[in-house]
DNA sequence: CGCTATAAGTTAACGTTGTTAACACAGAGA
DNA sequence: TCTCTGTGTTAACAACGTTAACTTATAGCG
């Protein structure tokens, strides 16, 4: 009976049309403007639908970001990055920034918006980069290059670096930074200086 | 006629009322959470009565925090700093993190929410303080322990990294932590990693 | 086949929110 | 005395997330 099938297929086909629609909104004008009712009418459907493919708006979202997350767990893919442990380091920054900052929503809803209803899953793959950053962490560290031994505050403290550059430059515009506007390599500069903060002598 | 001034000190007393209550409802429970209506309440006014001291709940809040950031602009006094100009760099650091950690919700909206219709004054506090980061990382080249020669660039890169430590930590509750729970010393070594990144040799 | 439970969709509403129009009223200045 | 300005009110608007109540199709079962 490949009834029930069609019916499934049917099913995930609205809940394909919700994440897009929802997408195209959230990426343009941001979580504020996702609004329940925007959505419903673009995939000509009544708001109360959505309620039973998600939970509630932040379900919704949640899921949309999970997507674009997928992303960016692909670009860390550590065969892409060079032989040497630091450069790697350094292009595995670059990478992640690079992602923030085409993904300005996504990146503000998954690590800049406080959650205390529905907490990311911890097998989502905002959680999983975090998991690549401390690989290759390990590995300079392995390799004799970093000065200290604990990978996971040297881990956290790169990725707190890059994350702040990131939020800096998505939350001004250039012409609202304070006092003088960004250095146009802001990015290169932190990846740089917080890499070299952590290398032996 | 000090009819007028006694006008004056009344609508002063109101417009006090108003950014105190509104304090004590944004410290506690976050920007959603003032609502005009709930401010009025606890003033004993209508709500509308805010809208004549008050542009809108943004321009609320923004007088909010500039308040609370002249605080940070005094915490930044460089007289209160050690003399050696890294180490002073250091403790500018450690000053500006702690501010942020005591008042997340201000620290959020001054440089963590995107603004369009109300861009931050340049002359509030939250601007001035850059001032003060900027002037301490000249000092700090100028007694030639700096590697770089844009002092604006490497101001900015500093500031990047602090920043990013303290969004993360006020983001996230230590349970929600990626992977594992933040170090406990994050903030000190981000601090120190992004001041060895840039300084000579 | 006929009955029924379920899933998927609808309309209409509730309780919020920020904000504003319309109005009341006191009192300063002419 | 009249009028204008400032300060306050009530009542409403439009938009939001969400949900209760209802319809309708249909899969599964006797």
């Amino acid at each position: 009976m490949g009834i029930t099938e069609r019916r499934e297929r049917e099913k995930e086909e609205i809940r394909r049309k919700i994440l897009d629609a929802a997408r195209e909104l959230f990426m343009t004008e941001g979580y504020d403007k996702v609004t329940m009712r925007r959505v419903a009418d673009a995939i000509e459907y009544s708001p109360t639908t959505i309620y039973h493919h998600f939970e509630d708006k932040d379900d919704l979202v949640e899921a949309l970001c999970h997507e674009d997350f997928a992303k960016l767990l692909q670009a860390l893919d550590p065969a892409q990055m060079p032989a040497d442990p630091i450069e790697r380091l350094r292009q595995l920054g670059l990478a992640y920034a690079r992602f923030a900052l085409q993904n300005p929503n996504q990146y503000r809803f998954m690590f800049l918006t406080p959650r205390e209803e529905h907490p990311h899953p911890e097998d989502s793959p905002g959680y999983q980069s975090f998991g690549v950053v401390r690989q290759m962490v390990a590995d300079a560290k392995a390799a004799g290059r970093l000065r200290d031994d604990d990978v996971d505050a040297m881990a956290q403290t790169l990725w707190a670096c890059v994350h702040g550059a990131v939020c800096l430059v998505t939350t001004f515009r250039p012409e609202q930074f304070p006092c003088v506007p960004p250095a146009p390599d802001l990015i290169e500069r932190t990846v740089d200086a917080s890499i070299r903060g952590l290398l032996k002598e």
